[in-house]
DNA sequence: ACCGGAGCCTGTTAGC
DNA sequence: TGCTAACAGGCTCCGG
């Protein structure tokens, strides 16, 4: 489910609330939430330990930790995480919960349960063969050319590839590629230097729209305060499958792009 | 190096 | 209406 906007919208509005409040329990109902450790070794590390502060690297969630450790976490399919106050009823899918200063939770709410716990030493034990950030400065029009040519695959399958960019998953692969009138079958190294540059906007515009847009809830996605995003109704392709392209009117298509459904305009995405 | 398929889970939806 | 199969925003492992 969640993605780079997802994720982000998700750190901004945890900060505002979790940021000093120090962790005083640790609950779980399923044990492969939490990877690396066991839940009595999570609960005796973390507990009384202060949230120093909260960042993204891709889609995983890092909460740096006064004890020096940090906490990693990925949302994986069906996750969400919300601040509440501890008097909100229980909620059954909520497998891992942080008791955080007394009278509020962190409440790890994952239906599908594929979201993962990680305690480490350095997040980079986790984060470290991400690839670049799509919206860091360093990522320059010049740095995506050479990427994409120094690789030979099928270009929406590699957008989908953490390792070579983090971040980007199915939904805004597809908007993206959409945005650029790039057809998602291409082969990587085949993109002229201006269809790369494009791209390379389409990438970042799609990202920051779907950012300010608090993110795209199409079911289970909800914001720490509860609450849907808004980019959802701005989807121009994605589970669009034979609605008329809002550019050029034909049908647009869904298929099969390594083993992903891929949402594209077989008229205007060359 | 790259691709496709299975697996991890459960809930929702499309189709018969 | 009711059942079944397909599908879902992610990622890893395995064999070819």
């Amino acid at each position: 489910m969640p993605e780079l906007p997802e994720v982000e919208t998700t750190v901004r509005g945890l900060r505002r609330n979790l940021l000093g409040r120090s962790i005083v329990g640790v609950y779980n109902n399923w044990p492969r939430h939490i990877v690396n450790v066991s839940v009595e070794e999570l609960r005796d590390r973390i507990s009384g330990a202060k949230i120093d502060s909260i960042h993204r690297r891709g889609k995983y969630l890092i909460f740096t930790l006064s004890s020096n450790e940090s906490l990693v976490i990925h949302l994986k399919m069906s996750g969400s995480l919300a601040f509440v106050d501890q008097v909100e009823p229980t909620d059954p899918y909520a497998h891992t919960v942080f008791n955080v200063g007394g009278k509020h939770e962190l409440r790890f709410h994952d239906v599908r349960k594929f979201g993962r716990v990680y305690l480490v030493q350095q997040s980079s034990e986790i984060v470290g063969d991400l690839g670049p950030e799509p919206l860091d400065e360093s990522f320059s029009p010049e740095l995506f050319y050479t990427m994409l040519h120094g690789k030979k695959r099928l270009l929406k399958p590699l957008l989908l590839d953490q390792t070579f960019i983090a971040g980007i998953g199915n939904i805004y692969a597809d908007e993206a590629l959409h945005w650029a009138e790039i057809d998602p079958r291409r082969q990587s190294d085949t993109l002229s230097k201006l269809e790369s540059d494009t791209l390379h906007m389409g990438i970042r515009h799609v990202l920051n729209l779907a950012i300010e847009r608090n993110g795209s809830s199409i079911s289970s996605y909800r914001k720490p305060d509860g609450d849907p995003g808004n980019m959802q109704d701005s989807l121009k392709v994605y589970g669009q499958a034979g609605m008329p392209c809002p550019r050029c009117g034909n049908k647009i298509e869904r298929i099969k792009l390594g083993s992903r459904s891929t949402h594209f305009c077989p008229a205007c995405q060359k």
